[in-house]
DNA sequence: TATTGTTATACTCTATAACTATA
DNA sequence: TATAGTTATAGAGTATAACAATA
């Protein structure tokens, strides 16, 4: 939920409909609030939050295209280009030539950008203290559902 | 999670300590990939992300000031100047002054923004087919679950 | 003096279009 | 011809600093 001083916050006027429990719009809720928390957690880094991003869906074990990466961002090839430009100016990733296709280039992490994304994955699985009180059935059951909705690929 | 078009995806390479089931990852990587359904959400309605954000968070019956708009938006006061001035410029809300305290201005929904707003707010309240199709007693579990975090105020 | 909002500036993210070098 | 990546360009979000009006 984005901060409340000062009385703002969302209001809905509308009524769902298919869902009286109101777990959807708490869902939602809750993913849109994280807006906030991602940002910290890659500034923290000194990291951008697109940066954060990039830096997480690459793969330590092997090379990525470009094309996969502006796939997995969800963004245009040319935004990609700049955006590996500063990571790997920074020396956290490094273009490689594809063997076969050499119109490809192929993205590895290096020994600084891994330190740096394990940093981010560390922080980004500690729970908000709200999470970790919370009883161990609780958690079990809204996992289930979460791994369910996930697996639709449908949102 | 985000498309994992040509085998790319996040891969986690710590482990979570106090949460052995998962379940903050998973809430965390839900949160993430609406990342791209809010974008999408937006564009359809003529909206940029920030600009949807800023019309779901003023308040339709009453005046809301810009700094009170600057906080729910967790942003410089500045931006939100740049902000509002694009939803004016398109009639969907409008300055006032305030009476009191001339320095502050006060931010209205006008019948045109209301519309919009009602529908952003409509369609988030659509939920994906996975959600949908969750038995009542599970969603009301997990409403139940999701409130209690909201309203720790601490993520 | 302090606060509200604006302006100026600089950087990042974003898409489109034109370009290159490959295929 | 088509594809992978780059460059040029323009619009939007972002923060910092300096500023005007008001308190």
């Amino acid at each position: 939920m984005e901060s409340q001083a000062r009385g703002v916050r969302a209001r809905s006027t509308a009524a769902p409909q298919t869902d009286p429990e109101g777990f959807w719009p708490l869902l939602i809720e809750f993913a849109l609030s994280q807006r906030f928390w991602w940002v910290k957690l890659c500034t923290d880094l000194d990291l951008t939050p697109m940066q954060g991003h990039a830096l997480r869906m690459l793969d330590p074990e092997r090379p990525v295209a470009m094309s996969s990466l502006a796939d997995a961002l969800v963004c245009d090839a040319s935004n990609v280009t700049g955006i590996v430009d500063k990571l790997e100016s920074r020396g956290l990733i490094a273009r490689q030539g594809a063997t076969r296709d050499r119109r490809i280039k192929m993205l590895v992490v290096t020994d600084r950008g891994r330190k740096l994304r394990d940093q981010l994955a560390a922080r980004m699985l500690v729970p908000p203290p709200a999470v970790a009180a919370l009883a161990p059935p609780a958690r079990r059951r809204l996992a289930e559902v979460l791994r369910a909705i996930l697996a639709e690929r449908s949102t």
